[in-house]
DNA sequence: TTGGTCGCGATATGCAGATT
DNA sequence: AATCTGCATATCGCGACCAA
C-alpha cells in the first residue's frame, strides 16, 4: 500500500472529538486535520508527537489533511483503520498468509450472520469458504509485543462469536490482525484492557475459529504487509 | 451497460438533555 | 441525584438509484 502522494509532516498539538486533531505543520501553519480511527489510539495521542498526514484535494471535504502516521518511541505506527483491509487484502493475494494462500476469489464487505458484515470473503470449489475478520493493532506496551484490543470493543467480541457460527455450518472462520507497527514481533490478546474480548477469543479459539497476525513494514511512503508473526498468550 | 450521484451504515466516546 | 439515551463529529465505501 503505497501513499498516493507524499505525506506532509507535522508536530501533534492535540486530538479531540474522536475524528479531529490540531496539528503544527513543519512549515509553520497550524490546521485541524481528520482523523481516521475512533479508537482510543491509547499511546498514539501524546502532544508533541511527530506525525505525518496526507493531503486530499477534494473539495467536499471539511478539512483536507488526514492524520496517516505518529512517530512513538522512535518508531511510525499506522493508525488509519481504514487501511488494514486493503494491506490484508493484499497479504493474502501475495500468499503471504500460507494458510489463506490459494482461493481463486477474494470478495470485500460481504453480508453474513445476524446483519454482520465480513471485512474479506474467499471463496474456490471444492473447499470450505473463508470468513476472513480484519482487525487493525496499533498498541504496544513492551518493546516487541503488540497487544489487542486497547480498549474494551463489544463489536470485536460479537464478530469472534459469529466467525465461531460460521465454522459450526461447515466455512472457515479467520480473525487477521494487521499490526500497523514495525517494531513488534509477537502479538499477545491482552485480557486487562477487555476481559470480555479476551474471553470471546478463547471461545473462538476452542469452536475452531482460526487467528493470524500479520507483521507490517510502515514508512512515510507506505505500508507493506511482510509475514505471519506468532500470537502468544 | 456504464457512469455518476446520493444516502446510509460503520466507526467510538464524550457530552447534553431527558428520564427516573 | 443518578442513570439513561441519543446526538455530534468526518470520512469512507458500498448499495441503490437515475441518466445517458
Amino acid at each position: 500500500m503505497i501513499f498516493a502522494s507524499p505525506l506532509i509532516t507535522g508536530t501533534l498539538v492535540q486530538r479531540y472529538k474522536r475524528f479531529l486533531a490540531d496539528v503544527i505543520l513543519d512549515d509553520g501553519n497550524a490546521i485541524t486535520s481528520s482523523v481516521p480511527n475512533t479508537g482510543s489510539m491509547l499511546g498514539l495521542t501524546d502532544p508533541g508527537i511527530k506525525v505525518w498526514l496526507s493531503y486530499s484535494n477534494d473539495l467536499k471535504r471539511k478539512y483536507p489533511h488526514t492524520l496517516q502516521l505518529v512517530e512513538v518511541g522512535g518508531h511510525i505506527v499506522g493508525i488509519n483503520t481504514g487501511l488494514p483491509n486493503r494491506i490484508a487484502e493484499e497479504a493474502i493475494l501475495a500468499g503471504l498468509i500460507p494458510p489463506l494462500a490459494g482461493y481463486t476469489t477474494l470478495k470485500r464487505e460481504q453480508r453474513y450472520g445476524a446483519n454482520s458484515r465480513i471485512d474479506i470473503l474467499l471463496s474456490d470449489e471444492g473447499r470450505p469458504s473463508a470468513f476472513v475478520e480484519v482487525k487493525n493493532v496499533h498498541f504496544s506496551r513492551k518493546p516487541g509485543l503488540a497487544e489487542f484490543p486497547d480498549s474494551p470493543t463489544a463489536r470485536g467480541a460479537k464478530h469472534l462469536d459469529e466467525l465461531g457460527n460460521m465454522v459450526e455450518i461447515g466455512h472457515r472462520g479467520v480473525m487477521l490482525y494487521v499490526i500497523q507497527r514495525g517494531d513488534c514481533d509477537n502479538l499477545k490478546i491482552c485480557g486487562d484492557l477487555d476481559p470480555v474480548y479476551a474471553a470471546a477469543f478463547q471461545r473462538a479459539m476452542r469452536r475452531g475459529v482460526e487467528a493470524y497476525a500479520v507483521k507490517c513494514h510502515i514508512t512515510p511512503s507506505g505500508i507493506a504487509a511482510v509475514r505471519t508473526m506468532p500470537i502468544i498468550d
